[in-house]
DNA sequence: AGAGCTACCAAACAATTGTTTGAAACGCAA
DNA sequence: TTGCGTTTCAAACAATTGTTTGGTAGCTCT
């Protein structure tokens, strides 16, 4: 654990924030998990609100930022065309460079924002997620024919990045269904899989 | 608006339940806007979490088994082979037969529950949900070649189910990515076609 | 008409929870 | 050591919010 009690508040918020959601995480519970007193956080941070945000400025954006260089560094290694994309960027996302706790969090994150949008939402797009779009889309635009219109490779983008989300929304879902949690990596694989052959659609 | 009192106080509770959350759903608000005192929620129900659960098993399940009919219903319109089964499922979440409003309120409470599991999603799922993803996997089935085992197969069940389910919630997502939003049917066209591709994934 | 039941209401209640306050402990330069 | 700014703390505070209470109006059945 950090010694900074700042960072540690942060460290432990986050995890709360990700398992409990805004609202039902209690400024105490940090404290005292951070064994200090609960006027710490309106002390560090100027109360819970912007605790919260300072999270998602301070340890969101900064990941998603790495992730996207991760996806780049990947795409040197990965197959030639298209596919070599969606390699890249499932790996981006599920082996590298964290923790399983912490790529969980960071998911976890997005998709409570998504589900209940607030003004962090916005930090999150237009910071962390835009630029990893971004970069998604010149590398794929550099292995497709260029008849694909801007706009369905645009769309064809948050296709694959929805892929890597609703991997992790739909787990209580999957299990409810198959009536066992399924070992991770099959389901990696399937949803790789599925993602491949929807990209295959813009080429026809 | 209905005459009783109770239908009342469910119809504005989903409503407000769908577009706040639990949370940050207040008891006052709801009574205000149904146009009745504080305490009929209490009498009605017997509390705040009661009232949403009979949202759920009340509102949620009711139409939920309604989009498996018309599932079933539109199969026998649609093309045969395993495109048609995409062809029905989304005709059944997109076009029939609820308002845009009431369909809209149907993905967001399950985004929600999907994003912050409560008891809520258990009723969700094996009350509303596995029926409408058995029949699907049967009328799957009966157009798949033997071979595909029945594990991918329910794999690719839930993964077109979550086509339909991730054309909403990533609408902010796509709406700050393209800068405008984007018309209805053409998302809708862009999904569909996604999934009808990643289905070919099945069949090789 | 009168008893009794249901539906509804205004007001009070109690618990939770984010925030503030004023002081103590600490670190460090003069 | 003394003084001072920073950090941390215990306690009190104030607002929100779900729930309870006791009573009233309206209806039905006898």
């Amino acid at each position: 654990m950090e010694r900074d009690l700042r960072q540690r508040l942060l460290t432990v918020a986050e995890d709360l924030f990700a398992r409990r959601g805004y609202t039902e995480t209690r400024v105490r519970e940090i404290t005292s998990r951070a064994g200090c007193n609960l006027a710490a956080v309106n002390y560090h941070f100027g109360g819970k609100r912007n605790l919260y945000l300072a999270v998602i400025e301070e340890r969101w954006v900064p990941r998603a930022l790495r992730i996207r260089e991760e996806f780049v560094r990947n795409l040197h290694r990965s197959p030639s065309g298209p596919e070599g994309v969606v390699e890249a960027l499932f790996r981006a996302f599920f082996q590298s460079p964290f923790t399983e706790r912490e790529s969980w969090r960071h998911r976890r994150l997005l998709a409570q924002e998504l589900a209940q949008p607030t003004e962090a939402l916005e930090i999150m797009l237009s910071r962390g997620l835009r630029p990893l779009l971004e970069t998604i889309r010149e590398s794929l635009r550099d292995r497709l024919p260029p008849r694909v219109s801007e706009r369905r490779l645009r769309l064809t983008v948050f296709s694959l990045l929805g892929q890597t989300l609703y991997f992790h929304l739909a787990r209580p879902m999957i299990q409810n269904f198959l009536g066992e949690p399924p070992p991770e990596d099959e389901l990696l694989r399937h949803v790789k899989n599925f993602a491949l052959y929807g990209l295959k659609g813009l080429t026809g």
